[in-house]
DNA sequence: ATCCTTGCAAAACGTTTGCACCTCA
DNA sequence: TGAGGTGCAAACGTTTTGCAAGGAT
């Protein structure tokens, strides 16, 4: 909870954004709070408070990625009176119903992405960041994926580009 | 240390062999002991007990994928007198050695592979599974590379598949 | 009224650290 | 002998769990 994870790129993919989602619903009615609670209840979760707010919170600024202490740091910022097992809970229930996805890393911290579309990240380790590979990365970089094993098949495909600063020694 | 991490696929690859390296070296004498020695001298470590020995475990079975605890089970399970906190150490020494790699994967417990070659990984994240994505995967995979942001470079490139098992719910 | 959700505190987990002792060269 | 490796236990940070109280339908 000391420090956090800077994000510097935030590309916009507004596919896959909460307010865009909520708008695409039938019984839209533009109410912000309206279409979230039906939202909420439409990917089988309770419109509870401390859901829509998170909800809110992590939608309502582009695609981002958090850690359950970045959001809880947030949710209290922002005065929603929520513990911080009810972050991971939702985090959690949240990325089950497709909302979010979980970004393979190593180190100790779980980073949830915002845009739970197939895409993949640059990661710089020692600093802590996370940013998405812009544009077509996803096409471009997985050309040809292999055959799951027998028994097997694939749910998806992660790909990390581990990154350095320039001129760095490999240590 | 409770229930630990199935190897289904060990494809061997004696080129990052431990047993192979030292084959390679100048000196070699044919004798493990003396040979490891020698190697572990000339990767910057000072050729202990407790690595000799972890050495000897880690690399004499073929290419594989270690926890820490895994290998601390093993190690007692040989009767090698070591504690936890000098497995984390050794394990660390090695990766930064070049003799393992630590795999990106999501979840509590870091991967070391044996194999500190580039290549990928199929995971099983319910059946904490890690297996090498055989033969040329990590051409046919990345394709291409996208550019690495201002000031920074690309280290490596991790491609972890995800699998599930056949015919199961996306849940 | 019922079931689900939440909050809290405590525990679990994997990993790291501090320090005294020991070992290798 | 001196630099550095090891063992132990305690600390650490993150995540999970158990249970009582609260909220949604």
């Amino acid at each position: 909870m000391q420090h956090h994870t800077k994000i510097f790129s935030d590309v916009p993919n507004s596919a896959v954004d909460w307010r865009a989602k909520v708008d695409f619903r039938e019984h839209a009615t533009g109410c912000p709070w309206h279409d979230c609670k039906t939202f909420l209840r439409d990917v089988g979760l309770r419109p509870t408070r401390q859901r829509l707010l998170l909800g809110w919170v992590l939608f309502s600024k582009g695609n981002r990625h958090v850690t359950a202490d970045m959001l809880y740091d947030e949710a209290l910022a922002a005065r929603i009176p929520v513990s911080l097992a009810t972050i991971y809970n939702t985090l959690h229930q949240f990325t089950q119903a497709g909302l979010l996805r979980e970004i393979s890393a190593t180190g100790g911290r779980a980073y949830f992405d915002t845009n739970p579309s197939e895409h993949h990240h640059f990661l710089v380790e020692d600093e802590d960041v996370v940013m998405d590979i812009p544009e077509g990365g996803h096409e471009l970089l997985v050309d040809k994926v292999p055959d799951a094993p027998e028994g097997y098949e694939i749910e998806r495909v992660d790909v990390v580009v581990r990154l350095r600063r320039s001129g760095e020694q490999i240590r």
